[in-house]
DNA sequence: TGGGGTTAT
DNA sequence: ATAACCC
């Protein structure tokens, strides 16, 4: 029911114009020519509070209420029952309850489910097209072109409705029905219906999303109408949009560092960016970051949707008031890595390197964390696959000389955060039968079968 | 500010 | 190993 409102009526809803001679529709030849960069048609598919939503699908008890979900003592998100009494993103605890005394609060610290409906929300999404990027658990980006061009050549000219814009028109800019540029676009408005319709009857989750020629220019667009809506860019109106950003600190790409280094110089607004001499942002910022972000400022932003494939680290990690023990910080280490365990486990593939991160207790300085790694010793290695608690002792050794690596434990110490992290994931079974590693390989030679106490090759010549 | 992620240097 | 960025 609250579907509804998805379907809000988009402005021009066009009729298909005269046909050529031949029956085809008159941009049949107006192919972009194949290798052209430019002229991309990219979607921006973004979550309406995803934890909460997730939330209240495991318990539907909660639906209509006020719900925020809450780790330590933040509310990091909230459905929009809570937003409409003044909750916000991010809100302390103390404050969120003040001002809405009904808030019903749930733990989201377990990040499990989230992210497994996160990855599910990505599989569908590649069912369209497998060119998808993934930013965060909530947000993919889908480059939508090649499926734009297929469409384009099935496209029927008797076909009533075949070209009518789906959702909302960034600044109700009229269609042109005679642009090829607007009928790409115009086609991929339709293909992110489709893509929330599908997220919605299989998911059961709504969402935003923004459709534009570039990374960027989806994003940003895909927050014009929210919750549960959907926006197109046209070319003509890129201007308008990125001009109604207050603050350059809105623009995706310019982070706080970068914001901080650009008020230094003046810069606040996005057309003073636009307007600022290029060779003295490039001596302040280095070229890298000069050239990108100057352009971001005008809207351009060549970057690639790049394919997330399977993540490429994993990590667990955990905040507190106070850690001063060596007791207590193994304790700790010990239940992030048991939870990391069960996610390698599942993943199939093997962490070779281990990563264990810090953060000390510092009363004003900002945010700075610490982190030594070394590589797993491959006899742990071979191990990760099937038994959880062998590796378990070794991993925690290890794991506790990086701990001593990084922390004088006989001079006293204030932590407030460990992470625990695994990262340059390898496939284990690359090995084709026949060939040295074969034989090498525990999961595939004779003797892996007999069982996780058998003797393996590999332990002869792998040896530490 | 949580509990995650990524890429570049 | 850190620093920057994203959510």
């Amino acid at each position: 029911m609250e579907r509804a409102e998805a379907w809000a009526a988009g402005s021009s809803p066009g009729a298909l114009e005269p046909e050529e001679p031949g029956g085809l529709p008159w941009f049949h030849d107006q192919v972009v020519p194949a290798g052209s960069s430019s002229s991309r048609v990219i979607v921006h598919v973004d979550l309406d509070c995803f934890y909460a939503q997730v939330e209240m699908i495991s318990h539907p008890e909660l639906k209509g209420k006020p719900l925020g979900v809450q780790q330590k003592y933040l509310v990091v998100t909230c459905n929009y029952e809570a937003r409409e009494l003044g909750v916000k993103k991010l809100m302390n605890v103390r404050d969120a309850k003040e001002k809405c005394p009904q808030l019903v609060l749930v733990n989201g610290e377990d990040l499990t489910r989230y992210r497994e409906m996160s990855y599910k929300v990505t599989e569908l999404l590649e069912e369209f097209s497998p060119v998808v990027e993934r930013l965060g658990f909530d947000e993919n980006f889908v480059d939508l072109t090649e499926m734009v061009e297929k469409r384009l050549e099935q496209l029927q000219s008797d076909e009533p409705s075949a070209l009518t814009v789906s959702g909302h028109v960034y600044g109700n800019q009229p269609i042109n029905l005679h642009d090829i540029l607007h009928i790409r676009l115009l086609i991929g408005s339709q293909i992110a219906a489709e893509m929330r319709e599908a997220m919605y009857n299989q998911l059961g989750l709504t969402g935003c999303a923004g459709v534009a020629s570039n990374k960027l220019l989806a994003k940003l667009v895909s927050g014009i109408f929210k919750p549960n809506q959907q926006t197109l860019l046209l070319p003509e109106s890129s201007q308008d949009l990125i001009h109604s950003l207050n603050h350059i600190k809105e623009m995706p790409g310019i982070g706080y560092k970068t914001t901080k280094r650009l008020e230094a110089l003046g810069i606040s607004s996005v057309r003073d960016l636009q307007t600022f001499s290029s060779k003295i942002l490039e001596k302040e910022l280095g070229i890298s970051v000069a050239q990108r972000i100057q352009k971001l400022s005008f809207g351009e932003d060549n970057s690639p949707v790049t394919p997330s494939g399977p993540p490429q680290s994993f990590s667990e990690e955990d905040s507190f008031k106070k850690c001063s023990s060596e007791v207590e910080a193994k304790n700790k280490i010990e239940e992030l890595l048991a939870s990391l365990l069960n996610r390698v486990c599942q993943d199939g593939r093997k962490p070779h390197t281990i990563r264990l991160i810090i953060r000390r207790y510092s009363s004003e300085k900002h945010y700075s964390r610490e982190s030594r790694q070394c590589a797993i010793p491959s006899h742990i290695i071979q191990k990760l696959g099937i038994g959880n608690y062998d590796v378990m002792t070794p991993m925690v050794d290890v794991l506790m000389k990086l701990f001593r690596n990084m922390v004088n434990v006989k001079m006293p110490f204030h932590l407030t955060l460990l992470s625990v992290c695994f990262c340059n994931l390898k496939a284990l079974n690359t090995a084709k039968k026949g060939t040295i590693d074969y034989y090498l390989t525990p999961s595939l030679s004779t003797t892996s079968r007999s069982g996780k106490h058998s003797f393996k090759m590999k332990d002869i010549h792998m040896e530490d």
